[in-house]
RNA sequence: GUGGAUGUAGCUCAGGGGUUAGAGCACUGGAUUGUGGUUCCAGGGGUCGUGGGUUCAAUUCCCAUCUUCCACCCCA
């Protein structure tokens, strides 16, 4: 027996069927993106290895898929390093390029690179697949799609205002439900700063990112074990424990943070952006979650996540504020705000709750039965009008049983069947037949789209 | 990186230390030579993941290894 094919692990194919519904997401979210006036981009599947490393944290580099140079990429290495057996060291010299991890840090790289062409606040969005080297499970692929929309240049937070409303006129579009979860790195920096272990932000966001999974007192266990004192612990309790509607909970909030800079700026930006909120109706649920943390560690203001309320699949939706981006690669004090879709997410949760419209297909409208020659000639012309009359037609290539091309039909969901033989030949006429209903009746060639079309 | 499951026909999966390993779906032909879906009959298709061990005998039991899936970590 032949090799048995497979595809590499975490990635997928796609269907015609499975197509139609990704396809489906992709045309809502596009809709809306271009509603709001934002521009299509795309960048190259992979980048220089240096544009990448050190963008997503050590952990990114890990997930980073990694292109062996063209050639004899053995060449260039001196024998003694070879055994060393050093593999990150050797990385660098024998793999120059890398499978994009994101599309926000080629994005940057892509300002940078365009700033004299690019008017400025620019808006643009991207819709390609990214590459994670990550372990696959539920809901997770090491080959998915990211669609992104990003505002650079421009500090307003009616950007961010934005960015919530394309949320939700997207999940509305698309008929899921969800939950928009909110917070701000400045809070978070200004919490760290209160309890006095501001260096400690990171491993302080990443524990109180799990009080949900695991609550409040594996967290504070957690805390000890990073090395917090027992007094930062003591001061953070309140804040893990807030109640109440947005707004209140941003007045404990400043009740605790109040002498930190940075953490009264987080909470007057949100105030802001909640104030905004009021005037514009937004039918997700937006919840001011400090537990929010997000690894990527390029954000510095607003932060976004958003969850299915139905389906259990981590986040659909991620992205948030970051100052300075850019920065890395040479152009400073631009500041960024952007949000990306999780496509393949997004269609796992849709096919758990049935939201795809029942006629997302691709198969033609009708098929013309091949008889035999003289009836492909009589058909050609026929099939070539209700081609040019928009209507999805397909001529049977091949001259097999009837049987066999009204299964094929049948199993395509070809809605119609076209009959012409001897007898319709003669007079000129075809025979329609619904598939559906197993109705017949004999048409001139021209009635046929006007049947068609209803 | 850690832990748990998994691997038998193209696909989904049963089974079992002993002659020739099964089912459904799919495919091909027939009942039905211009009428599909339902039904019936027949047919093709297997290194039982790979390597080793125990045994008179292993696809079955044991060990290792790989694969895929699930959980942790992290993420969309």
């Amino acid at each position: 027996m032949a090799q048995k094919p497979t595809i590499p692990k975490g990635t997928r194919d796609f269907s015609p069927i499975e197509m139609a519904r990704r396809n489906f997401i992709f045309d809502t979210i596009k809709d809306v993106f271009q509603i709001y006036g934002f521009q299509q981009i795309e960048t190259p599947a992979m980048e220089n290895l240096t544009t990448l490393m050190g963008k997503y944290g050590e952990e990114g580099d890990k997930l980073l898929f990694k292109i062996l140079n063209s050639g004899d990429f053995l060449s260039m290495v001196d024998p003694s390093e070879l055994n060393q057996f050093n593999s990150s060291r050797l990385t660098t010299k024998i793999a120059e390029k890398g499978l994009r991890y994101d599309l926000t840090v080629p994005f940057a790289r892509y300002v940078v690179q365009n700033q004299n062409d690019i008017v400025f606040p620019f808006r643009r969005y991207q819709i390609q697949p990214v590459w994670r080297a990550d372990r696959p499970q539920k809901g997770r692929y090491r080959e998915f799609y990211q669609c992104d929309v990003d505002i650079i240049g421009s500090c307003s937070l009616l950007n961010e205002v934005e960015l919530i409303q394309i949320i939700d006129n997207i999940y509305k579009n698309l008929g899921v439900r969800v939950t928009i979860k909110i917070n701000n790195r400045k809070i978070l920096a200004g919490i760290a700063e209160t309890i006095g272990e501001l260096d400690r932000i990171v491993d302080i966001t990443v524990a109180i990112d799990k009080l949900d999974k695991i609550g409040i007192l594996k967290v504070n266990e957690e805390l000890n074990l990073k090395g917090v004192s027992a007094e930062a612990i003591r001061k953070l309790q309140p804040i893990l424990s807030l109640t109440g509607s947005n707004i209140e909970k941003l007045d404990q909030i400043e009740q605790v943070i109040k002498d930190s800079e940075t953490g009264v700026k987080g909470i007057a930006e949100m105030r802001t952006i909640f104030n905004y909120l009021t005037l514009i109706d937004i039918e997700s649920e937006i919840e001011l979650d400090l537990t929010l943390a997000r690894g990527l560690n390029y954000y510095t203001g607003a932060i976004f996540e958003v969850k299915s309320r139905h389906v259990e699949i981590g986040s659909i939706t991620g992205g948030g504020r970051y100052d300075d981006l850019t920065g890395i690669f040479g152009m400073s004090g631009v500041s960024g705000v952007g949000i990306s879709f999780g496509a393949d997410r997004i269609y796992d949760v849709m096919l758990q709750l049935d939201l795809f419209p029942k006629n997302t297909t691709s198969a033609a409208s009708i098929l013309f039965i091949n008889f035999g020659d003289k009836e492909e000639k009589y058909c050609l012309p026929i099939v070539a009008d209700l081609r040019a009359k928009g209507i999805r037609t397909e001529i049977y290539p091949d001259q097999d049983k009837m049987k066999k091309q009204m299964n094929y039909a049948n199993r395509k969901g070809i809605k119609f069947v076209a009959l012409a033989g001897e007898s319709e030949i003669s007079q000129g006429m075809i025979t329609l037949k619904n598939m559906d209903t197993g109705e017949q009746m004999l048409l001139k060639p021209d009635q046929l789209s006007s049947v068609l079309k209803e």
